[in-house]
Parts: structure tokens; C-alpha cells; sequence
DNA sequence: ATTTGCATGTAATCTGTTACATGATTCA
DNA sequence: TGAATCATGTAACAGATTACATGCAAAT
């Protein structure tokens, strides 16, 4: 089968510009945060993997004295690849897990003072997660171009904003049933 | 650390009433899947498991001549951890991992025509669940009483649904921006 | 000098999926 | 009598997290 979406998710990074495995996790950490991410101990060896399989190359380079970094680029085939994954349709996910909604599936077990506050925690959550995204946003002075990496970025970001708002008023709804 | 979250999915459905494995699986399948699913090839040996634990018990029922069944049922010590879990403050959940978005990140690398037609697509894919989910709803001839466990099926389905709203709404909204 | 961040790796464990494997019951 | 569904399990593999492990560079 193989669905190998990390590689995928690299391969896109790498296709945009050269970097180290360390420059890729601060991307994970960062900017696809919100719909995709992985641990260093999961893309180094990622990226000896696809190294080994020809679809990036690197160099070392030396910052400071003696520290060696590796630089990784997407090879020709590697950039085929990603392209091929990308045009590929992509057949409705199933729904992710979620903890939160199996807490709120199961809340009828609990006291409804106790239903009330899982509830207003939750909401609170989502509102200050909400603010935080549209700090983020800020940075955008404008729609960036629609050829540009950063238009992907833009589109992402309202993703996230919109899913909080969602979450913000589907919890709101539930509270007004309670 | 230990999240142990099909655990706890597991004893929450065991606290509802008593289920064999294969009722569970049904369960997972049908109505959980909004939000958490599980394979059988998870569930049996997460039964087991969870016996030796003392959180369940079971008893052996005869189906018909000889199909011997299981039927499982949650104990005092599983209703008390279960209950414990689920009164513990839930954490903000890392964004969940979507394929989906992490194509529409990398959208620019695909010819406007391209991109135009990934967004078409996983705009009708919503389309269509939004539909069938609303088509569920149906079964629910109003709002079941708070207390009941119905009401816990009830909220997830409408948040379900409004997942759906949003991200067809997203989806527009990136169409109108290209 | 000390702390924070840069930089790279492996090992152990846990979680989840796919495949393998078997057999009974029910309904058309 | 054949197909669909009920019913239970294991094995192999893939994917992801946490912990272990090391050392340099830059800024205060």
C-alpha cells in the first residue's frame, strides 16, 4: 500500500528550497503545524531513507569552526515524485481523531456542573488559540500572489482560523442545549 | 507518559452497556467514526488486555449451537478510572494531520488549472458527506433528553456536520482567492 | 561562564494498519 | 446452497512518540 505522507511532506519542503533536517523541523514546528508535523527522530532517518532512494542529495557545510550541517536538495526524480503524489485525487480522508470529541460524546456520564465547565474549557481553548492565529495572520500586510509559496501559507492559515471559529460556535451550540 | 486513548473509548462504550468485541467494532464503525475508530485487529487484544487489568469482565453466551461469544461487561475499578479520565482536564490537542491541507499547501507547485481542480475536488467530497451526514440526522426526530446517551450521539453529529459546513465554506473561499 | 539554540543521531516503546486465518449463523 | 454477516483471533509491518545521547555556536 504505502501512503509514506512524511515523505511527501518533505519532498514539498525540499521542492520550495534547500535545507537541513534541523531547518525542517522548525517548518513542521512552525508553519505546517496546522495540518501536518514530525519529531527530528522521525526525519532524520527520513531523510537518509529517501537519500537512498535517490530523490534528494546533500552537501555538508561548515558552520563555525567545525560544525557540520547537511544541506539537503530535491533531485529531478525526487521533484517527479512529489508531483506525481501531488496531482494524484485524494480520496476523502477518514475523519481524524479527535480526544476532545470523545470526551464530549461521553459527557452525559458526568454531573452536569461537571459536563458545563468540560465544555467552557474546551471553549476557552479554542478562543485563545483563535487569537493566536490571527496574531499570525497579521504578518500577511496582503494576499500574497497567487504563484508564490507564501499564497499556500495564506490558505492554510484561514484554514486554521476558519476550523477555530467552528469549533468555537458548534461548542457555543452545545452549551446552549445543555 | 501513556494516552492510552482506545482504552478509555473502549471502557466509555462497555460503561454504556455490555458489548462483545465484534458490537464494539459496529460501534467504532458507525457511530464513533466522527471522531475515533478501531480495527477489530486493535479491539480483541485491547479486550484481553484490558481484563487482565481488572477494568473489564466477561461472560461466555452461546449463539445459536456452538458460536461461543463474549460478552463484556465494565467494572467498578473500569468505571472509576474511566470516569477518572474523563473529569481530567483535556489539553489542547495537537491540530490533527490532514493530507488534504498539506496538498493545498503545496497547491502552487501545480498549474492553475491543476489547483483549480484539486479544490473542486475536495470541495464535492465535502459536499457529499455534508449531505450524508445530514442524511443521519434525520434518525434523531428532535433533541434527545440531556441526561440520555443519545444526546452525546446527537452533539458530535451536528459537530460533525458543521466540520463539513466549514470546510466547504473554506474550500469556496480559496476557489474565489485563485 | 552560562544559557539558549543549532545540529544530528539511535533505541525503545507505543499505536495503528493490513494481511493472514478460521469457522458459525442467518437470510434469500 | 451460496452469500452476507457474525464472531474471534494472530502476525507482520508501518508510523509516531519518548527517551537517550552527544556536541558546537551564539548571545548575554
Amino acid at each position: 500500500m504505502a501512503a509514506r505522507t512524511l515523505k511527501y511532506a518533505i519532498l514539498g519542503l525540499l521542492n520550495q528550497k534547500n535545507m537541513t533536517g534541523y531547518d525542517l523541523m522548525k517548518e513542521f514546528e512552525f508553519t505546517l503545524n496546522e495540518f501536518w508535523y514530525a519529531n527530528h527522530s522521525q526525519i532524520y532517518p527520513e531523510l537518509k531513507k529517501l537519500e537512498t532512494e535517490g530523490l534528494i542529495t546533500h552537501e555538508v557545510e561548515i558552520s563555525g569552526q567545525v560544525l557540520e550541517k547537511k544541506l539537503y536538495s530535491i533531485t529531478d526524480t525526487g521533484r517527479e515524485d512529489f508531483l506525481g503524489w501531488l496531482r494524484e485525487d485524494q480520496p476523502l480522508e477518514p475523519t481524524p481523531k479527535e480526544v476532545s470529541r470523545l470526551k464530549i460524546f461521553y459527557s452525559s456520564a458526568l454531573k452536569p456542573a461537571e459536563r458545563k465547565a468540560m465544555f467552557e474549557s474546551q471553549l476557552a481553548q479554542h478562543e485563545e488559540r483563535r487569537l493566536h492565529l490571527m496574531e499570525n495572520q497579521k504578518k500577511f500586510k496582503k494576499v500574497p500572489a497567487k504563484s508564490s509559496n507564501e499564497f499556500g501559507d495564506y490558505l492554510v492559515l484561514l484554514g486554521a482560523i476558519r476550523r477555530e471559529e467552528m469549533l468555537i460556535s458548534w461548542l457555543q451550540e452545545c452549551l446552549s442545549l445543555l
